[in-house]
DNA sequence: ATAAAGTTGACTGTTTTAGTTGGTTAAATA
DNA sequence: TATTTAACCAACTAAAACAGTCAACTTTAT
């Protein structure tokens, strides 16, 4: 299992797009600018999360991505799934094929940890953590400075602080 | 977070150690050719382990290396930390400065899944391990074709199957 | 003395990470 | 219609980690 900045940026611009969401599609150079992430890197990790149908793309000036579902349809195992192909913690993709063809001597320690991970992962929505108190005053930290857009995306996201 | 290779090569050849002990210490190169994994490498990664008190070595013949705490008081996570430097999540090493000096947006999820994967690894002993019918029918097939050592760790184990 | 084992350090090939560079298309707007 | 904005795409790269090899050395049982 490999979990690096790679599955962790993608979760973080899946949240920022969720939160900039209500006054059209957020573009990338935005998100970069906001999370501190490379912006030709985003443009590899959305590529992949498009593949995915997690997001949705809108070209040309005042285009960018979006969700495609709702915010309480996308979990996080899933963001990261998209991006690093697997949260998996067995070596032989659970095929049972470890040692030589046959099981090693730990395999279903494994199997039991990646199922632990994913289902953690798994029942954490986008929406979910939009609605934690920690991500909230990070998101408004990030924001002043810059437009108002966040306290608009409240508004027609129906949120209240 | 990093699961590799290495943490499962790790916690593997500690199993291998707790099953075959009762009869001395138990040399790298049985573990190597029990468990599929290269010498070279075991050699590597029993040095972290000993510099972490986990195992403690026998020099010369019939020398080897032996548990240096009982089964049921090294967990999987102690393992793992001992060649891996953690099995932490976050990006910031739990100080929160993910974001040039400040917290990121997603921050306290990595917090939160690094406790639960923690959690998880730590509550699992060598004992627990040794005690699980999976585990016991690979230690069983791995031993076919070897010596006995198996039966007679099992009987100075005084555990039955 | 010899051989079995641990101990140590340096080295290597491969893969992944985390980008960069340099373009091309698609669409809105002036 | 020209320009600009932004997505799209492919190739490349430096650094790190992974997984392992090789060689030399020390300790100890026989």
């Amino acid at each position: 299992m490999r979990l690096t900045t790679k599955g962790r940026y993608a979760v973080t611009a899946m949240l920022d797009l969720a939160i900039h969401a209500g006054n059209g599609p957020v573009s990338l150079a935005d998100i970069s600018e906001r999370q501190g992430i490379s912006l030709s890197y985003l443009e590899q990790l959305f590529a992949k999360l498009r593949r995915n149908e997690l997001v949705r793309s809108v070209r040309g000036p005042g285009g960018g991505y979006q969700l495609n579902r709702e915010q309480q349809d996308i979990d996080v195992a899933q963001v990261i799934d998209a991006v690093n192909e697997s949260v998996d913690a067995t070596g032989c993709g659970h095929t049972g094929s470890c040692q030589d063809g046959n099981i090693c001597l730990t395999h279903h320690l494994w199997c039991d940890l990646s199922s632990q991970i994913h289902d953690f992962l798994s029942k954490i929505s986008l929406a979910d953590l939009m609605a934690r108190k920690d991500v909230r005053s990070v998101a408004e930290r990030q924001n002043r400075g810059h437009n108002a857009s966040f306290e608009e995306s409240l508004i027609s996201a129906k949120v209240t602080v």
